[in-house]
Parts: structure tokens; C-alpha cells; sequence
DNA sequence: CTGAAAGCGCTTACAG
DNA sequence: CTGAAAGCGCTTACAG
């Protein structure tokens, strides 16, 4: 830098050049023995321009390092903004998510960029500023929990978005969320509706992924037929270990429910998998309904009843969602409040080995 | 349009204007009671504007719709070029390849650009003119087979780029894969040093993610211990179906090896389930290595035996060594012919419990 | 298919 | 913190 204006000393003229100099279209044009809009038109793909010439700009690009300043936008981005932890892409909630958004997106003829959810970005302003820095015509947000927009007068309308995952609030938000208490009721009364009335339930003690949510609606399916808790486990962790060391603290106090909730998969698969070793037998033991989110809980040895949370099919509905949004931004620029979208997904019920009718009635 | 047509008839000097006019931040200066310098410094997020003045500026752009026409590009964008397939951001190995790629470049300060890969596009041109298209330093392109360059003569050095995953030919490349040959070699000579020498293989027709390179390395093993394959089954899909499809046709055979090489961990899952519910126990009947790029194989009733990608890894190595190619393509511009770089992969055996020592040794 | 030249929308150095 | 104005690099309508 010092020496560049110390060079520049001598030609004052020259200062502002030399110190910003990158190479331009013009560059590229002049070592090509071309024009500006022979070289324009080869950046940007366009036909009409003869192969030789179109190859000797494409040489002068390289041979330059040329990267153009600028260019058109086409808005054909759309933002997705990923939970901000490490090795998050290979959850297979978000990695299912994402995989019907890229889908949809890639038939459509979007694009697809990657950023990390901060939660510090979480309100229209900025949002809009990274569509616009972005050149994203909009954005897809999978959220794990309810706190993403902690802000109680947000109001997103004016934007093109779709949350896509676990339920805000609703204020002035677009998303497609799993009911989480209507599974964790639904997940509960099937082992009722099955005759199993100590029931208990294995959960975390964060707010994601439904877990506070799934808990609810099995203390409301309890009540609802007038049944007590009989255990209730809470983790500050919710990954398979932590499932092992539940199924150790259970299996060792003296009586235990006949049958359990456990509120995610990973919990559950470790929960079954100790409790195989310690020698207790599903559904003999044990009847066991979890939440699923991956292929996993089906291929264990004894293929687990659970809750299917439609991952794939929310990624595409969401993608859909927020293409309607953006078609409709660009016919009526000045249309009037848009009545925000808010649609819950009630998840099904897929019955396999790891639940079993209670065997002892009392007369 | 023709309404706007026939309006600019009207006054023939407008027609261009009206045609082609959206909002610019001319539009939102005077909107916002403002200057365009002032809104030029809120859309690129600069400080010195005062929070009143932006938020009418921020307002001026809800109301008009407004999104720039261009923009001052950063290169703070990697492309990541995906496997042109249905749900392909699901598979572990593209997730664990994705995951470590994103966690890298995010911490790096790189944006992630996902685009569908497309056999046609590769080649250097219509590789420069993506990344030129999108703003990107450089690209990242996962392979699933050797065939993603076809021409022999490519030279992709002037270029910042980082192939991941399975070899291509070495002309002019930069990649970082698996040594499948070897993997394939090391887990027959494994199943060979435990005494075996009735081995059979299961694999997949196609040359997707190594099977054949795997399949080669098997026969060199079996070769250099004078041993004969002694059974060979060859499928048209890698699917756990198929595996399991191959578990019955082994098993309806007089005799069946005592060991097996399953050239995917979806076979190899397959081929175990459909075994126990045939009431053929792994690993006293037979034994089992596969490949395995998920936590899936180790969590089956009987753990699986396995060659492990580090797939993850593999993706922080590849974004780790395409920064270095931006970094110095950045200082000398004018520099010397680069070398293009080939780095192999040797990846670990897990041993697990689908294996074991051949019992019964002939005297 | 090409290039000279006008024009575009955005940025920025500068003065206040 | 602000705005008038010059300037930037790219695009495009037009003529050939």
C-alpha cells in the first residue's frame, strides 16, 4: 500500500486508479481485441456471439482472474436460513426439510443459498437487507422452537417468507408447523385406546422440536381419561446416550409404567437399544411410542411405533408457499395487507412392533 | 403490457421508461424524503445514517417493492454443485459431505450457493461463467463416480475448485476422495486375516460411489491369497430392499460362504434384516463387512462390521483446501501454471459384531 | 456477429 | 448525518 502511493506520488493524476485497479470489462475487452458488449454479453450467457471471439474473452477472463463488480440481478436466490449449530445439515429433520426445498426449488429454477439462522437477525428490517444483499426473491426459515421471533409486534407481511418447522407465534408470520401437541395427545391416547393406564413419558428439557409441546398433549390425553403421570423423566440432552441412561434410571427403580412416550427419536432408539441390554423386552416389558424423523426408528430390531413427522413433504409445501408469495408480490406491487398464513400439520400415527395391547385386565 | 403500450402512445417519449420502469433508489429517496446516497448506505447496511432517516428509507422499500437492479458483489459465495437427483440432500454422504462443507465455509465468512449438478456444464467455460453468474469465489462439486469430467483433456487449474468424494481422472483436477480400491481391498484382506476363505460379494451394477473400485479391490485380495470368489451377486439397485432381496437369494442356495463383502451400507442393512428373519445368524453363520457413511450399521441389533467415510471431514478438507486455491489465485494473479491436487483417502475399518473368527479350521 | 456510444442504477468523495 | 454531483462498471439499442 505504501508503495503504491509512493508510486503514485509521481503521477497525482493517477492515485485514485492505481490504487483501485481491478480488472474490468474494459480490461478484458482490450486483451481480447473485442468490445465491452461482446464481453458484456459472454458474462451473461447471451447467444450472438461467435464461438472464436466468445473463446479469446473466456481466455482474457482467466488469464486476467476477471470477476465483474457487479451484474443484474435475476432474483432467481432463495434464502434459507439454517439452525446456526455444528453439523446441523445432518439432522435428518433439517436435512429432510432442506432436501424438499432444494427439490422444488431446483424444478422451479431457484436457487438455493445457504445462511446460518441468527437470532439477532430475526425482524423485517434485517431480513430484508439480506434478501436485498442476497438478491433473493425470498427466504425459507427452518426453525427448531417457538423462539425464533421473540418480538411480540413483528409483523413479516411485506416479505416474502415461510417458516417451516415448529410454530411461532402468530403474529404477522407465514408458516407450516407440525401440531406438536396434538401429536404428543395423539401419541398418548393410542397407548390408552391399547388398555395401558401407567403410562409415563421420557422428554427433554429444552424447547425445541416440540418437545415442551408433545409433553402438554400427553398430560391432556392423561387427564382426559382421568390418568395419573406414573414416571416422567426429563434430559438435558436428547441424543441416543441419553436415552441409554434413562432406560438405566427407569429399569432400575422398583416397579415401572407398562408403557412410555418418549418425545424424539434419537432418545427413544437409545432408550430401546439399553433397554435390550438390561434385558427387558418391547413391547413385552414395555410398550414404547417416540416421534420420528428419520428411517432409523423403523429398521431397529424391534421397529418402534411412532409419530412421522412429514419432513420432505413440509419442505416442498413450503417452497410452493413461498413461490405463490413471490408471484403475487410481483403482480400487485401496491396490494393491500396480506392476511398472513398459518398452517398447522397434523402428523400420523405409524403403528409397528414396539407397542402391544396391555395383557393384564383387572376384573 | 399492451395496456402499457397503448398508454405510451400517448407520449412516445415515455414508452421506454414506462416499459422498463421499476422502482430504483431514486424512487425510494424521494419516497423517503431522502437522497439516494442515503439509501445506497442503509441497502449495504453502512453506518452514519440516522435511525429515523433509515427507517424511512426501510419503510420507502416495503411500500415500493423495492430490490436493487444490481449490486456491488462481495465473492463471499461458494457454490456447492449437488448430484442432480430426487432427495439427494437426504443420503448421508452428501448430508455429512454438505454439513462439513457449510460449517467451514460459515465460519470462514463464505456464503453457501447450492446448484443442481449437470453433466454438460462441466467443463471450465460453463464452470467460469457459473461462478461469474453467481457472484461465487469458487466451487465445490460432490461426486458420486469417475465420470464427471469425460473429456480428457479438461483443465480446471485457472479455476477455484475442489472436487469431493469419489475419484475422477487426474488431468488438470483438484480432488479430494476415498481410496475405494484400497477400502475394498483392506476389508476382504480383514475378512481373509480372521481365517475365511469362503468370501462372496454383494454389489451394485452401476460405478456410483465406488462399488466397482471396491469390488476391484476385493478380487486383488482374494487373488493374492490364491482364494476364488466364491459367490457373486450383482444388483441393479443399492436399496435395503435389495439387500434384502439378495439375503434370499443367497440363502435359498445348497451353500452359502462364510463371509461376505456388501459393497453399501443400504445392502448391507438389507441383506442382515432379511438373514434374521430367515433365522440365519450373523455373525455365527456368516460374517459381514460393509461401507458405511451413516451411524445406521452401528446401531442394528447386531452392530455391523464396516469401512467408514469420514465424510465430514472430508468436507472441511475440501473447503479448507479451496480457500487456499482463492486465497493464493488472490495475491499473484499473474502466477505460474498451478499444479492440480490429488489427495487419496484411506478409510479406517470399524470392527463391530457382524464378524468373526472362522470357527471350524479343516486339520 | 460486432462495436461505438448513450444510458442505467448504484456508489462515493466531498462539502457542509 | 446528509445530499448534490461526479464517476463507476456494466448493459443495450442501434447501425452496420
Amino acid at each position: 500500500m505504501t508503495d503504491q502511493y509512493a508510486d503514485s506520488e509521481l503521477d497525482p493524476s493517477r492515485k485514485v486508479k492505481l490504487f483501485h485497479h481491478m480488472t474490468t470489462i474494459y480490461d478484458i475487452a482490450k486483451a481480447a481485441n473485442s468490445s465491452t458488449a461482446s464481453v458484456s454479453r459472454v458474462m451473461n450467457g447471451k447467444a450472438g456471439v461467435k464461438p472464436e471471439t466468445a473463446a479469446r474473452i473466456h481466455k482474457a477472463m482467466g488469464d486476467l482472474n476477471f470477476q465483474p463488480r457487479w451484474r443484474v440481478m435475476e432474483q432467481n436466490r432463495l434464502v434459507v436460513l439454517i439452525p446456526n449449530y455444528k453439523r446441523a445439515l445432518e439432522s435428518s429433520y433439517i436435512a429432510r426439510i432442506l432436501s424438499g426445498i432444494t427439490d422444488t426449488a431446483f424444478k422451479m429454477g431457484y436457487n438455493i443459498q445457504l445462511r446460518p439462522f441468527n437470532t439477532k437477525n430475526c425482524n423485517p428490517k434485517h431480513l430484508r437487507q439480506m434478501l436485498i444483499q442476497e438478491a433473493a426473491a425470498g427466504c425459507l426459515i427452518i426453525s427448531l422452537n417457538e423462539n425464533y421471533f421473540p418480538s411480540a409486534d413483528i409483523d413479516l407481511t411485506s416479505l416474502p417468507h415461510v417458516i417451516v418447522g415448529h410454530k411461532q407465534k402468530d403474529n404477522g408470520i407465514n408458516q407450516i408447523f407440525i401440531d406438536d401437541f396434538k401429536a404428543g395427545y395423539d401419541a398418548t391416547k393410542y397407548l390408552i385406546d391399547i388398555g395401558h393406564q401407567q403410562i409415563g413419558i421420557v422428554s427433554f428439557s429444552q424447547i425445541d422440536i416440540g418437545h415442551k409441546a408433545r409433553c402438554n398433549g400427553f398430560r391432556k390425553a392423561l387427564q382426559e381419561a382421568k390418568l395419573d403421570t406414573n414416571e416422567s423423566i426429563e434430559l438435558d440432552d436428547a441424543s441416543i446416550d441419553a436415552g441409554r441412561s434413562a432406560a438405566r434410571h427407569l429399569f432400575n427403580l422398583q416397579k415401572h409404567p407398562t408403557a412410555l412416550v418418549i418425545t424424539n427419536e434419537d432418545l427413544a432408539i437409545g432408550f430401546q437399544l439399553e433397554a435390550k441390554t438390561m434385558g427387558i423386552t418391547v413391547p413385552n416389558d414395555i410398550s414404547i411410542v417416540t416421534f420420528e424423523e428419520s428411517d432409523l426408528p423403523s429398521l431397529l430390531d424391534t421397529p418402534m411405533t411412532a409419530m412421522r413427522t412429514p419432513s420432505y413433504s413440509m419442505g416442498i409445501a413450503a417452497t410452493r408457499t413461498l413461490e405463490e408469495q413471490i408471484e403475487n408480490s410481483k403482480k400487485d406491487k401496491q396490494a393491500g395487507p396480506i392476511e398472513s398464513l398459518s398452517e398447522s400439520i397434523t402428523i400420523p400415527l405409524v403403528v409397528r412392533k414396539s407397542t402391544q395391547k396391555l395383557k393384564q385386565i383387572k376384573i
